[in-house]
RNA sequence: GCGCCAAUAGCUCAGCUGGAUAGAGCAACGGCCUUCUAAGCCGUAGGCCGCAGGUUCGAAUCCUGCUUGGCGCACCA
């Protein structure tokens, strides 16, 4: 807001510059506002007088003169203009302009750092999706919290979104489920079995089994695979479900590999395909060739078995999203499920969409240390943590603050010593406790029968200590905020504004009294005190973590 | 061998489209509760931003090469 405002004259004062011949349009849209890191360099900085003197070859101090002659004529925004360092121009703004950020907050409430960015446009953010074949672990953990926190963003900005979740429940993988589950059943009855080699080992398997005889005792015993497959795929998709919902998170849409098939719309992809000279045969098996499309080799889309790859449904499944009208897609996966990225791609450019529509979130790994060691885990070795452990030792506010505290393209370390012994120092009760003593202060002031005050009808010049001063520029470029780490799909930026929000309250709070002798400086304080009480509680939604009245 | 990601303080990590003296949190050391919640605050100490070149007025940030670590490189998903 007032960053723009600044922008705006900016723009204008170039404009005239190169009107009176100042200097060329050569540098017209490369020159930016800045905020500087040091006390001294004012509340904006431009480094316009060095890429324009870098354009036409001249001293950078000259053109900063000229620049700084033309700004010094605004008088509703800036108080004084600096040339300093290299050539910069900073700018200083009038004490009474930052804490015009406080009434708009107070007006907006809850919709304070909205926007329509987006414009209503259709968005899917895909993620989680795994195949019910166990738990959701670790690592599903990051992928979930990453992709609900991003699709928050995403609806902040103005973005239609839809979360799905796309699953398969045939292949291999499921086939080896059941006769896994059958082996556990036949177990559990005292009969022999015999438990595939790469089999599901872990303990859930031995739950279903105990449900099917609880149900039927040895009635299943003859059943058939696709019994055993249907019933561990529910229980486990049940099971899913209900951790997804603990932490908040919930699906607009599932979206099963199967449907693919009914529909015929694999077949579609290969005719289409073919129909353009695409795909060939070689060996027994079907190619896609990829090659056409930068990739090093060509791959297979249909085995010798009659079966298709991965590949082929998921290709049909991104042409599905484009027909249903999304015009941007999120996917989140983990590192080690990137190597697919480019077949998916080169598929639907083949078939003749924009690839950039589609936009991968990738994260890297969560390293599990327990006791200083590092936990491998396999969803077959039940040699895992899963998402419900987890939250039952550190809680749900903090399982998605963890998550997030990192960007998604850097490993994760999660010691799981440290995150229970770190439970009570954990950074998320930092800015919990922020919001909470924002709460306190609002019930003393009702307690000594003081209204809370509307910016708008309150003199806020009495905000001159430096923590306020601090404290309403980083209100201010909350909006801004939301809006970078939504197109940039970067959930941390908002955990570290909002940490960083907080510790300047903290300061601030530690300092200076809010309920002070002088009504009209107490009022104004307890308006920027709303203010940061707002930005706390809103920043905490999009990440959805809760911002309690007491703690 | 090829591809993707990373490398910043003792540890875990930020650093937005390149900008002016490098930032947190833990851990260490020293202070602050008769005053709005000490789950807090203040201070001290700690860094050839992996290495070497290059582009630029200016590089932790961009480019190239190298080193180290992680993840992939199926007619598994």
């Amino acid at each position: 807001m007032i960053r723009s405002r600044l922008k705006n004259l900016l723009d204008q004062c170039f404009q005239q510059g190169v009107e009176q011949g100042l200097w060329s349009a050569a540098a017209a849209n490369l020159y930016n506002l800045e905020s500087p890191r040091h006390d001294g360099q004012g509340d904006f900085a431009t480094n316009f007088a060095m890429l324009v003197a870098g354009k036409e070859r001249r001293k950078p101090r000259e053109v900063a003169e000229q620049l700084a002659e033309l700004l010094r004529r605004d008088t509703t925004l800036l108080d004084k203009v600096e040339i300093a360092g290299p050539g910069f121009v900073n700018l200083f703004l009038k004490p009474t302009v930052w804490s015009s950020v406080l009434a708009p907050i107070a007006e907006q409430q809850e919709r304070f750092g909205l926007c329509d960015l987006g414009k209503g446009m259709k968005v899917m953010v895909e993620f989680v999706s795994a195949n019910p074949t166990g738990p959701l672990t670790v690592g599903h953990g990051r992928n979930a919290v990453l992709g609900d926190a991003v699709a928050r963003l995403l609806t902040a900005v103005g973005y239609d979104v839809t979360r799905e979740y796309y699953f398969n429940d045939a292949g291999r993988q499921m086939r080896v489920l059941a006769a896994s589950l059958k082996a556990r059943y036949l177990e559990k009855l005292g009969l022999p079995n015999e438990f595939p080699e790469d089999g599901y080992q872990g303990g859930y398997m031995y739950d279903i089994a105990q449900s099917m005889i609880d149900e039927a005792g040895d009635g299943f015993k003859d059943a058939d695979a696709n019994v055993f497959r249907k019933r561990a795929q529910e229980a486990i998709f049940a099971d899913i479900d209900t951790t997804l919902k603990r932490i908040g998170i919930i699906f607009d849409s599932y979206y099963n590999e199967h449907d693919l098939y009914e529909k015929g719309l694999i077949e579609d992809v290969v005719a289409e395909l073919r129909g353009k000279g695409l795909v060939y045969e070689q060996d027994d098996a079907t190619w896609f060739k990829t090659t056409e499309f930068g990739q090093p080799q060509d791959r297979v889309i249909i085995k010798n078995t009659g079966e298709p790859t991965y590949r082929l449904p998921d290709i049909a499944y991104h042409r599905e999203k484009f027909r249903r009208g999304f015009e941007r897609m999120v996917n989140v996966f983990g590192a080690d499920h990137i190597a697919t990225v480019p077949d998916v791609l080169a598929g639907i450019e083949a078939l003749g969409y924009d690839k950039s529509k589609v936009q991968v979130l990738m994260y890297q790994f969560v390293t599990l240390l327990r006791g200083g060691k590092q936990v491998k885990m396999s969803t077959r070795k039940a040699s895992y943590i899963t998402v419900d452990e987890l939250v039952d030792e550190v809680g749900i506010d903090a399982f998605r603050f963890f998550f997030l505290l990192r960007k998604s393209d850097s490993q994760l370390e999660f010691d799981l010593e440290l995150a229970k012994s770190q439970s009570q120092e954990n950074p998320v009760y930092y800015v919990q406790y922020a919001h909470a003593r924002l709460c306190s202060i609002e019930r003393l002031a009702e307690e000594r029968g003081i209204a809370l005050p509307e910016p708008a009808s309150t003199d806020l010049s009495h905000l001159q200590e430096a923590e306020e001063y601090q404290l309403l520029k980083t209100l201010a470029a909350y909006p801004g905020l939301v809006a970078d780490a939504a197109e940039t799909l970067a959930p941390h930026r908002l955990i570290f504004f909002l940490m960083e929000l907080a510790g300047q309250f903290h300061s601030f709070y530690n300092k200076h009294k809010v309920m002070t002798e002088e009504a009209q400086l107490t009022a104004a304080r307890l308006c920027l005190c709303q203010g940061i009480k707002t930005a706390l509680a809103n920043g905490l939604a999009l990440v959805g973590v809760s911002a309690p009245e007491r703690m």
